[in-house]
DNA sequence: ACATTGACCTGAGAGC
DNA sequence: TGCTCTCAGGTCAATG
């Protein structure tokens, strides 16, 4: 599920269990999820150093190589890290595997290989070349920042939610959850929200992706107001009791209240 | 500038 | 059991 709040905790997944543990070797499954940086380049990159520290910015993971650059990921729609140790049954879709000298691996698992490896040297020069916007949950984009990037554009709100160069880390689940908690439907026209309507939406924004953090970005522990566990064919909206409906913006479906929402 | 569509991949689940 | 069809948390390029 990685939207922002599932790669924060992947992020403190990686903190927990593999940082400042020499690697002994990185095996590749499936090179096409490298992107931009060579098998051999990852290799001469890893092996022999550590993971240090961590950073995310939106939907990706930085991971530092004590101090030589980054290890950038991408989960694409499927994808997780598995954290074993020698003897236990890696899974199938392992399609990269770091190993450490205490015997302990890191598998960087993806079903559709939708996902993706990148290296950088500076975490900003990624973000800047990707062009990608302010990271969601980021203190410098508070609610005249949201504005301006809101106003500066057309179209469906949900769509400008989900774009990454105007804000990273929203996808099509969580823009669902803010618009639902703002009470304003994912088709409305940016054009015709107002002041408050927008503030509701950047309030929404920061509140649905840190409870999303807190319940470990786990839709079972979220409130019982939250959209997302109900969020399927034949689910009922958890405040008024009524039908929920789904359509399509640009292919992806979206689940809404037509109750609740309104725009 | 914006919206839509298809492509990329690999299943899981539904319906027959 | 097996087959076929649709759908899935993302991004990118092409097209209107």
């Amino acid at each position: 599920m990685p939207e922002l709040p599932d790669v924060v905790v992947f992020r403190k997944y990686v903190d927990e269990k593999a940082l400042h543990r020499p690697i002994e070797e990185v095996q590749l499954f499936a090179e096409e999820i490298l992107d931009g940086i060579s098998p051999a380049h990852l290799q001469s990159k890893t092996e022999g150093h550590r993971f240090e520290s961590t950073a995310r910015h939106g939907k990706y993971l930085f991971v530092n190589l004590d101090g030589s650059g980054w290890i950038v990921f991408h989960f694409g729609m499927t994808g997780y890290f598995q954290y074993f140790k020698d003897g236990e049954q890696g899974l199938k879709h392992t399609r990269a595997l770091f190993s450490f000298n205490n015997g302990h691996h890191l598998a960087f698992v993806l079903q559709r290989k939708f996902g993706s490896i990148a290296f950088t040297e500076h975490v900003e020069d990624f973000v800047r070349e990707r062009r990608l916007g302010p990271d969601a949950l980021d203190k410098s984009l508070d609610l005249e920042v949201f504005k301006v990037i809101i106003k500066r554009t057309r179209g469906n709100i949900k769509s400008v939610l989900m774009d990454q160069r105007r804000i990273a880390g929203i996808g099509n689940v969580y823009s669902d959850e803010i618009l639902y908690q703002s009470k304003i439907l994912p088709k409305a026209e940016v054009g015709q929200l107002g002041d408050r309507d927008l503030e509701r939406v950047f309030r929404a924004m920061k509140e649905v992706l840190n409870t999303a953090i807190d319940s470990q970005a786990d839709p079972g522990k979220m409130p019982e107001h939250y959209l997302l566990p109900h969020r399927k064919k034949g689910g009922r909206c958890p405040v008024c009791g009524g039908d929920l409906r789904s359509d399509k913006i640009s292919g992806r479906t979206y689940y809404y209240c037509p109750n609740c929402q309104f725009g």
